[in-house]
DNA sequence: TCATCAAGTCAGCACGTGCTTACATCGAGG
DNA sequence: CCTCGATGTAAGCACGTGCTGACTTGATGA
């Protein structure tokens, strides 16, 4: 019925790692219905966009009242906030890259896969002027973070003025991954859309490749 | 004080082309304030969105108030229709391509532009399932003819199942340009969004070229 | 001069949105 | 058993939105 069996230590209402559902929160747990909700808004926020998405919808995808988002993130612009600090996070914790071809691959699953799974790129293609302030600034800056990572993997070093093109670079490829994702995901364009893993991989290994490891 | 001074024979209200400026809308012209109102209305969608831009912010940026869209278009999703049918026009009308290098380098110099000038790509980034049924598919279907024009270029027949290959290659060309146009334009991403045309140019040329004109 | 009609304006309705306040319900400790 | 704080709910306010209908303005021809 409920998933506290194993005792919640914590007791001040923090992290508290716990199952990693959502699907079955019956019960009153706080962490739980947090987590859930910025399950939720991420998923809609990739697909709907920041101001198409209704706080009503994220609610009702999760099952709470619409005012505990409101009492848990104090705004809509809040709950962006920690969707995105969530996605950062998760990007920051992946594996440490090797090689750069190693991270060309591992991006590209990231593309092919990202429709499929809760994928944390896809928060990221939510580049469109929200219409807010503040939600934008958050936007830009983990995108420019997760440029420098790319970047720094195929041999940008900060100090160097001459790898600045990297940068420019890497961002390029940022762009074509996002570009791909989009029009996978939120428009159902023919035939990328439908096209299979697959047939996706070796072009754009191909692209990913002259961009960041011009051999 | 008035634009009509070129007598406007066309008496029934249609096209009539006469001068292009749209700012000295001075007068009761009918045909003037409509091109009027879908120049400020795809400038207002390819920068905030479709449901981020609202009717009274288009009519405001024209001058006028805001039933005469309601007049003129119907409705806004009427409105953006007419939009997407100009942009495709424009595509359409322009000079027949000759060799794909020859495209390619045309691409390029759309994607470098679009955010200056009005450009049609512009509004091709309205990706994103912009919460209007009808609108996403007016957006899908252009986007898909645009995909069929590159990929003609590139050797791709409608005929040859062997050349569907050539299909998912120019629509990840289109995902790549519209990947980079939308860093520079919407999301002021750095680097990208303050590159210079001359920068961009090369590393596009390359992955364009790895896309569209393997050698 | 003045009737006529297209071009444009104005006030306002109906509805969806984010957010707030007051209330209900569950779980635990005295 | 009963109180009390935390979790969740219900109703509603204020506002922005798309759209509508009645009105005004200006050019044109008899």
């Amino acid at each position: 019925m409920s998933n506290e069996t194993q005792t919640s230590t914590a007791g001040l209402g923090e992290a508290a790692v716990g199952a990693d559902d959502e699907l079955i929160r019956s019960g009153r747990d706080a962490t739980a219905t947090r987590r859930a909700l910025v399950r939720a808004a991420r998923r809609r926020f990739a697909t709907d966009g920041y101001r198409a998405t209704t706080v009503r919808q994220i609610a009702s995808d999760v099952g709470v009242n619409v005012a505990l988002i409101n009492r848990y993130f104090v705004s809509k612009e809040g709950l962006f906030e920690a969707c995105m600090l969530r996605t950062s996070d998760e990007l920051e914790t992946q594996a440490p890259s090797k090689s750069i071809k190693e991270v060309i691959e591992r991006l590209i699953e990231h593309i092919v896969n990202a429709p499929d799974r809760d994928d944390p790129l896809q928060l990221l293609l939510l580049l469109r002027s929200s219409g807010d302030e503040n939600a934008d600034l958050i936007r830009r800056r983990t995108l420019e973070h997760f440029t420098r990572r790319l970047a720094a993997a195929a041999g940008w070093s900060p100090d160097d003025p001459d790898s600045e093109a990297i940068l420019l670079r890497a961002q390029l490829a940022i762009a074509t991954s996002l570009g791909v994702v989009m029009l996978r995901t939120s428009a159902a364009v023919q035939p990328v859309a439908s096209a299979s893993g697959d047939e996706l991989t070796e072009p754009l290994r191909q692209v990913l490749r002259v961009l960041l490891a011009p051999a």
